[in-house]
This record gives structure tokens, sequence and C-alpha cells, in this order.
DNA sequence: AATGAAATCGACCAGCA
DNA sequence: TGCTGGTCGATTTCATT
């Protein structure tokens, strides 16, 4: 697990693809290496599947971190001060909620010298008011396909119009 | 967007590939179908990459909760609480966390009727003392592919042993 | 729109540097 | 280990229903 590979999964994320030739293409790395790289890493469980899922402890992103953000009441602020949290480094989801606090982040980190970072990108947020953040001891369950959360059945009935109420 | 439709994403879901001879097999429907389907849905917009990506929306998951659940202390009790709560049907994220409330829960449903289950489903796990549930009004950010949350060479750096503290 | 068969393209494996 | 060329197999298209 060196720099190329980095590279290349990055890549992965970045353009959406498992194509050789694109990634090849972007990375400047040769088709084939490219390929025997990409079965390396499957080989090692670091790319979980087909669809290039990356398992996040393999990378060493095995910090997760739940914060919650309150900020000062206004519209534009709003907008303003989500899109700057999805724009701080590692920062995965970011939800604006209904309820007392304004923001849920959810961010992966990989040294306890980030976490600190991010605390700190968070509350530099120009219109933050207040932060409060929970470790996650274990990951019990993250599914980057939400589909395989249901039954066959139940997806099926989920689109018919009047299951909407 | 039909049951077939449906049929296919799910056995992509399932299946981590998104092969058209593998899904075939799995769903029964031709390898022609199923290619011309998958090129459907990205026309769509509902599959948004190679990697068979899914809109969220487009499949009609719109809703989305964030539960915070306490449980009664004791170490056998958090394994299978946090394992039932990974069980419920539309649970896509589990966090087993320190602090005040024991576990985050992330879910993703389509109508008002499915999160009034989901809550019930939720209190009525064996252990599970109290939960808390805000609703999500904008998802800001959700990347499915956390490698992208991360600045290229941020990423380099993340593998360097020296990089851990 | 769905299917089966035929054509095209990209993946994969040998061997070589 | 990284690269090149050839084979093979899968994907994608086309004509038909």
């Amino acid at each position: 697990m060196d720099e190329k590979d980095v590279t290349i999964l990055s890549a992965v994320a970045r353009l959406g693809t498992g194509s050789a030739e694109k990634l090849s293409e972007e990375t400047d790395i040769p088709t084939s290496t490219v390929h025997y790289r990409l079965e390396k890493l499957r080989e090692r469980g670091v790319v979980t599947n087909d669809l290039l899922d990356v398992d996040l402890e393999a990378v060493g992103l095995n910090i997760t971190v739940i914060t919650e953000v309150t900020a000062e009441y206004s519209e534009q602020y709003h907008d303003d001060v989500g899109e700057a949290l999805a724009d701080v480094e590692g920062v995965n989801q970011v939800y604006f909620t209904m309820g007392d606090t304004d923001f849920v982040v959810i961010a992966h980190l990989s040294s306890r010298g980030m976490v600190e970072r991010l605390i700190e990108d968070y509350e530099s947020v120009d219109g933050v008011e207040q932060t409060s953040s929970k470790f996650v001891i274990k990951t019990i369950k993250d599914e980057p396909r939400p589909l395989n959360d249901f039954d066959p059945e139940t997806l099926a009935a989920l689109l018919q119009p009047d299951a909407t109420e």
C-alpha cells in the first residue's frame, strides 16, 4: 500500500469509475499497472467488491467523529455554514436537521491530530456557535449501498406511489 | 422505474457487482435487458456513475432520520442491541459512541408511516432505554466514497506511518 | 420496450525489460 | 515490479418480436 495505490483509489473515488483505461489517463499510471494494483488491493481486502468499495480501516481512516453544530439563525447563514462544514477535510456527511442542533456532521479521520484540526476547522466557520463531538468506539454498520438496508420485497413496494403515505 | 428496475438495483447492492451476466443469473432477467435497464437508469440519473451509486431521492428514499439511542449498561447488551438496531429495516449506519448516548443510528425511508414503524422497532429492541430522533431537512453532503473527502496530497500522507500522531 | 445473436471493445495473461 | 502485445471473454449494439 504505497502512494501509487492511493493515487489509484483516489482517482476511482473522483471519477466514479473502475475502468483501468480512464484511471490510467487520470493518473498517468500505465493501464496494466492499474489492473495489477487493483487486483492486489482486492486480494488484501482493501477493495471489497467489483464496485470498488474501500475498507476504511484498511486505508487508515479508523477514527469516526460525529459532531452536532449549532449556528446563528439566518437562512443565508445556514446554507453557507452547511457548505463550509461540508468542505472541511475528512467530512463525509452533513445533515441540516430540525430540532435543537442545526447540523449533524460525520467525519472519518486517521489520527488524533487530525481530529483536533477538524474541531478547529468547524469552530472557525463563520456563523458557527457551538459544537459538540462524539467519538465512535465501534462502527456496527455502515452500508454504502442503502438499498441493501431493505428486503427485496419491501423495495418493490417502495416505489408504488400508494406507499407514500 | 418499475419492479424490474428495483430487482436489478437490489441485486447490484446485494452482489456488489455491475456485471450484467452475474446480475442476469441472480435475477433471471436476460443479460441484454439488464444492460438496457441500467442504461435507462443512468439516463434518468437514478444511477450516477460506473460504480452504480444510486440517487436516494430518485428511488424515493427521501427521508433521513438520525436517532440517538441509550441502552441498559452491560457489555453483552451493547453488542446485541447494536446488532438489533442494525437489523431494523431502513437502517443504514449504526455507531457505538462514547458519551451520554450509546448509539447513533441513521436511517433512510420513503414515507412517514415507515418512520413511525422505525421508531417502534428501535424501542422494541430488548435493552433499549431511550430514543431521541431528529429529522433531516436537507442533506448537504453524503459522500459514498470517503476518499473523496480528502485532497489527493493529504491522502498520500495518510498512510505514511509517521502521520499517525 | 424486450429479447437473442452477432460484432466490438476492453480485460487479462504471457513473456520480457 | 512495470510494461507490451495477443488472446479471450464480456459488453454492447442491432435487427426482430
